[in-house]
DNA sequence: CGGTGGTGGTGACTTTTGTCACGATAGGCT
DNA sequence: AGCCTATCGTGACAAAAGTCACCACCACCG
């Protein structure tokens, strides 16, 4: 059950009115790790928020090939869900639980209503798509003027700020995969970054020691 | 002077009561060849429409590398102008004018109006952003999954498709700095395109003649 | 007329990244 | 134990792109 306190914490920027709104509008799903909740071309009906949990979005071509573009934590919202929901168009990327995560699913057909009643809402609209947007500018800026390395050491960062841990428990062909770059890559850029003592190489695991190498 | 005639033919979504509004609050500013709309790091202060001509906006880095996003045509808003004005946020990217160009602006004070007034406008803004998003969606795709070839051959298309033309005045060096590549890359990669017939070039020009060869 | 600046072509080379092939290790399962 | 699978490391090579050097062409201008 969703209650108004979660909602209120976990979404500040709300007030008690678009709170309760919410609440009676909104039902709760359950997504099991790596359960997908959108994927390409699939059309979006109804807006979605994270409760709790971890959810990626990416970015996948015809032949299979996946790209990372960035994670959805709790007290954010899909960005494209709420559009797409809102125009009834499909959507062009994939998402997935990370971990066991829990979302808010809020129909469309209240969108009119939220938007044109809660400037709150409207905010929080504007707001998550700028900072998504912005995201994807980041990201941008890195497949268009970094090379692999460095980009191994920014994913390796927002991993640690995500995760909050320093072992990391990815393996070099799931990163190979997310930067659309192969394993062998990975693999070479790792052994340099475990020579500079930036990480340490462990079975299964990558322990970051320090990052700021550059 | 923005009559409410040249804002309905552009922005046929709007209604008469939002155009009378907007009429009434936005100042037109012409723009040169050339001249910088908006620069990284700029505060902006209101939101713009294009009433006529072309603007291009880029990302640039600190080394002053530029990387073409999208072009920005009559009937079409600036949609990081929408949300920077109206979260007071700064923008991260640059605009510039690539023809005489005529814009409206709106200052930031009245969007929370608009917004909450007109659902016409808010569906416009939500739309403009919506749309803005693919478009950086289809631009990662492109320079994550691929090469340069087909980099090329699709900047040229959508030159042709924007400008209307078969004879693109557009230079090397000016096509290298756009898709982040060297001019001698795109030498060379023109060569090819001109021995398998897509192309022919000409002194200052590019003749388009098909670039559907894959 | 000669200089100058912008542009374009090209060969040679380097760097970065991707690909292939192979071998090593470790965990889980029967 | 034997087998399977996933993972990782690595050397060798190929492909794509970037860099350097140099030359040619043309328009413009004093």
């Amino acid at each position: 059950m969703l209650t108004e306190n979660t909602l209120t914490q976990l979404f500040p920027s709300f007030d008690k009115d678009l709170v309760k709104d919410i609440a009676g509008k909104a039902t709760l799903k359950e997504l099991k790790v790596g359960e997908t909740l959108m994927r390409t071309g699939q059309n979006i009906r109804s807006t979605m928020l994270i409760i709790s949990g971890l959810i990626k979005i990416f970015r996948e071509d015809e032949e299979g090939n996946e790209f990372f573009m960035y994670y959805l934590q709790p007290g954010q919202a899909c960005a494209l869900s709420m559009i797409c929901a809102t125009k009834q168009e499909t959507s062009e990327i994939m998402a997935k639980a990370v971990t066991e995560t829990v979302i808010a699913s809020i129909p469309i057909q209240y969108m009119d209503t939220l938007m044109l009643k809660h400037k709150n809402w409207y905010y929080f609209v504007l707001e998550t798509y700028r900072s998504r947007f912005e995201e994807l500018l980041v990201t941008i800026d890195h497949i268009a003027f970094r090379n692999m390395d460095e980009r191994l050491v920014f994913y390796l960062k927002k991993q640690q700020e995500i995760r909050k841990t320093n072992l990391l428990p990815i393996s070099n062909t799931e990163i190979a995969l997310e930067l659309n770059s192969s394993r062998e890559v990975i693999s070479r850029l790792m052994r340099k970054l475990s020579e500079k003592g930036a990480v340490k190489l462990q079975k299964q695991h990558i322990e970051i020691i320090n990052l700021n190498i550059y």
